[in-house]
DNA sequence: TTACTGTACTCTGTATACAGTTGCCGAATC
DNA sequence: GATTCGGCAACTGTATACAGAGTACAGTAA
């Protein structure tokens, strides 16, 4: 849903709603990395005042999808090669937790949805390649992660993971554009499932970290070609 | 520093220096958990306009400092015993990280940092107890904690760690007032600043892993004291 | 042509006004 | 004495006004 005017309604503060839309924007790739926001025109844009935007600004910034230069001026946080690197390895600590504990806490309920989310991603990568299916896996991709960190049981954990999501998203919705290969999580993602529906807790320490070393080389390399046919990332 | 009016200067942005303020109001446990927070209040007390202050309390409730109540009543986060678990989990996870990173790509002056405070703790601790110590002391360990993430030179697992240390001190700021023996760090501390100084990843990692089973082990303790007292930290 | 300066414009930081909501208290009623 | 209803007080949500900082641009002088 595109940033436009009153998409937005009155039953939830105009602030959440707010925060709401930029993230969703930002995530989304509407807002583009590095893009400039300027309080005042998110305010028109979106037929709110400027108190409800600063709001959701604010929050943005503290979780570094936004990020404020020197003079006080706003944008759109940019992921570099060594951000991404350095975030797959908080991953990596992260959700070998997060499998763990989905082995011992998963109810029958996740379980069957993890299960579900692996078969959706089988059948779309069997259709036909298209930027919108390539969008579709990747957010299954995360869906399942995030699925998985909420098996857990570990609420912190899911709210420290969910941070992590949210800029490798920021990331890759950029980077999957063209090359869905960056998606491998065919077998990946089942061999992950069988392991936390076995309750099998070392394998799927196993599994998530394979899929996680396969999917990190696998970015890098999309990054590398990315920096050298157009400009998008830059280094850091 | 109490939250007094007109503490703050106007070179930095009122918000920025509202949400430091407030921001170690909590963890230094002067606004205590489960306390209301009225915008108009901490407006007058500070004496600046509600503005700043509500910029302030989005970024603390985004980092989960502050709660919100289904009314919309703001009150300082309260960590349950189930929270300190998960965040020690969390911590086992990331710290690992942390350290064998830091075994990389440590600077010397880090590392001699690292031995200065292992050696201040030592000499705190063989002073006299008190209060003022025993924070001294908690402080120290935090410290020591920090610059080991910085060191590690992955900036995103300072950023994840950053928050969940502030949470935990949220918890211990009250668990440590009488009990300096839950800050046994004395001989921990000491094994993972040499394992780190030697460059020994694999030592350091054990190091760190047996310092927070054993930090996590008497928190646990010392809450179950705690709870049987007073009922400051309820279960969640 | 170049460098400097004044000016107008844009944007942010902060304060404040106002409206809507929630919750409490006291009075009237049963 | 308990209960319910009206009204008041306390807060929050939102809009907006205003001031100050930064910036770009044009005009002028060397």
């Amino acid at each position: 849903m595109p940033l436009s005017p009153r998409s937005l309604q009155r039953n939830q503060s105009l602030q959440e709603q707010t925060y709401q839309a930029l993230r969703t924007a930002i995530l989304s790739g509407e807002l583009t990395p590095g893009q400039r926001l300027v309080e005042t025109h998110l305010a028109k844009k979106l037929q709110v005042s400027r108190t409800p935007i600063r709001e959701a600004l604010r929050q943005l910034q503290r979780e570094e999808l936004v990020v404020v230069e020197p003079n006080n001026i706003l944008r759109v946080a940019t992921i570099s090669m060594s951000d991404a690197v350095q975030l797959y390895d908080c991953r990596l600590a992260l959700e070998q937790l997060s499998v763990a504990e989905a082995c011992e806490n998963a109810t029958e309920a996740q379980i069957q949805n993890l299960n579900m989310m692996v078969m959706q991603a089988e059948k779309l990568i069997n259709s036909r390649p298209s930027q919108l299916t390539n969008f579709q896996l990747l957010d299954l991709d995360y869906r399942f992660h995030r699925l998985l960190a909420e098996s857990s049981g570990n609420l912190w954990l899911r709210s420290l993971l969910d941070q992590v999501f949210d800029k490798m998203m920021l990331l890759r919705i950029h980077t999957i554009q063209n090359n869905r290969d960056v998606l491998e999580i065919r077998t990946e993602h089942r061999r992950i499932y069988e392991a936390v529906q076995a309750r099998n807790s070392d394998a799927a320490t196993q599994a998530i970290k394979a899929h996680l070393v396969a999917s990190k080389e696998r970015v890098v390399r999309e990054m590398k070609n990315l920096q050298q046919t157009r400009g998008i990332v830059q280094e850091g």
